[in-house]
Parts: structure tokens; sequence; C-alpha cells
DNA sequence: CACCTGAATAACGAGTTAGTTATAGAGATA
DNA sequence: TATCTCTATAACTAACTCGTTATTCAGGTG
């Protein structure tokens, strides 16, 4: 029937918080600081940037991005101890294609 | 920041109900049983029939059909004492192109 | 007008979400 | 090894979702 991944995806997407960091995600040079461990462009944005950005505490941030990545929208890359994430192009490009369907 | 009609619309996808409803309603015709007062086409399928197929009680029917409406995914036709309900492509295209945005 | 039927609402319970603070865990650095 | 910092988890609360049954509302029919 309907496809538990997509209904996954799309509650991930059901939420203001999150729809804002994708967006922001999506150009993080020029959303977050410089960071000097992890590339922007190839890893993505330090998760405590976003968490600072999102204006909610640690726990509640680190939650949203979780949700992200069990979407499978987001990629994690623990780097130095920090994590940057980055957006999953193609699976976006996926959930895409099926909402088109709808 | 991000639009609260999306989210709210967002909310509304992300369900297996309420998907395989939208997905009934592209072909009233070939889901439903034959319905006398209402056009199929013009006006939708008897919210009856969509109550009987979901399985589920009339109230939880009926609040799936009314999330639907508010998130203005579809358009409501009283009718003879019954209920039709059908698409609302024109919104359900612009939440398409809201989507392909992200 | 009275009745009948379909749809909507009320009221309840279980499960989930989203926030909090506090704590544990893991990795890097000194 | 010891420490320090960032991330993840635990525990709790408030609010919302989704199902139920019971009831009310409203239109149409006799």
């Amino acid at each position: 029937m309907t496809d538990p991944a997509l209904e996954r995806a799309l509650k991930a997407l059901a939420s203001a918080r999150r729809l804002q960091i994708l967006e922001w995600l999506k150009d993080p040079v020029g959303h977050f600081p410089p960071q000097e461990h992890g590339d922007p462009i190839e890893h993505g944005a330090c998760n405590m940037y976003i968490t600072d950005k999102l204006g909610v505490s640690q726990p509640a941030a680190s939650r949203h991005m979780k949700v992200l990545l069990d979407a499978g929208l987001v990629i994690a890359t623990p780097r130095a101890g920090y994590v940057y994430y980055r957006r999953n192009e193609s699976a976006i490009d996926r959930l895409k294609e099926d909402v088109a369907d709808v």
C-alpha cells in the first residue's frame, strides 16, 4: 500500500523547525559562521551552529537532527569531536518524486 | 519564515490513511461503488464509501476528511444529505511546487 | 410536523511529539 | 591516563494525534 518510508519522510518534513534546518543546509557558508574542522561544502554545517541558530535546547536540537537522519534526509559526519550535517540530496529528490505522484 | 500553510499541508499528507484517500480520489469511479446522487467525476466520492473503505469508525473517518479539508487538499460538496469529496488539484499542485523547493 | 439517516462533535484513553533539565557516553587533547 | 567538550540519552511534562463509543446536529423524506 503506502510506502512507510514515504510516510516517515513526510512526517520528518512536516515541521517548521526541520524545514528551516533543511533550508539552512542548502547554503551552510551563507547561514553559519566559518568552521575550522569540517569543510562546510563537503561535510555540511557543524551541529553546534545548527543548535545555536535553532534556539532550542541542545537535546531538542539533537532529536530534530535524529528525525531527519532516521528519515534519510540528511547525512551525518562525525569529525574531530563535532558532528557535521549535510542534505542527502538524492533522498530528498526521491521524496520529491514521491510527492509529485500524490 | 516557513509558511504555516505548507506545514499544515505536509502534516495532512504525513499519514498513510490520508495518502490512501487522496489516491482513491484520483479515480472515484474505479475505487468506489456507483453512486446515484453526486456525479463522481464532478463532485467526487461519497463520504460513506470512503468511510467504509477506510475501515475505521465513522468519526475517525470524518476527522481524517476534516484534516484534508482544513489543509485545503480536498473540496467538499454536500448534496442530498450526503457529502462528496474530490481532490483540490490546484492546491495539491501548489503543495508539490513547495515541496520541489525543499 | 415527525422521523430517519448521515455527518459532526464530545469525551475518553493510548501513544507520540516536542520541549525542558540532568546525566551519561565518547572522542580529542593535554 | 585524566580531563574537557560535544553529543546522545533518560526522565519528566504538556500538548497533540488517532482510535474508540455515545450523542448531537442538520437535511431530506414521509
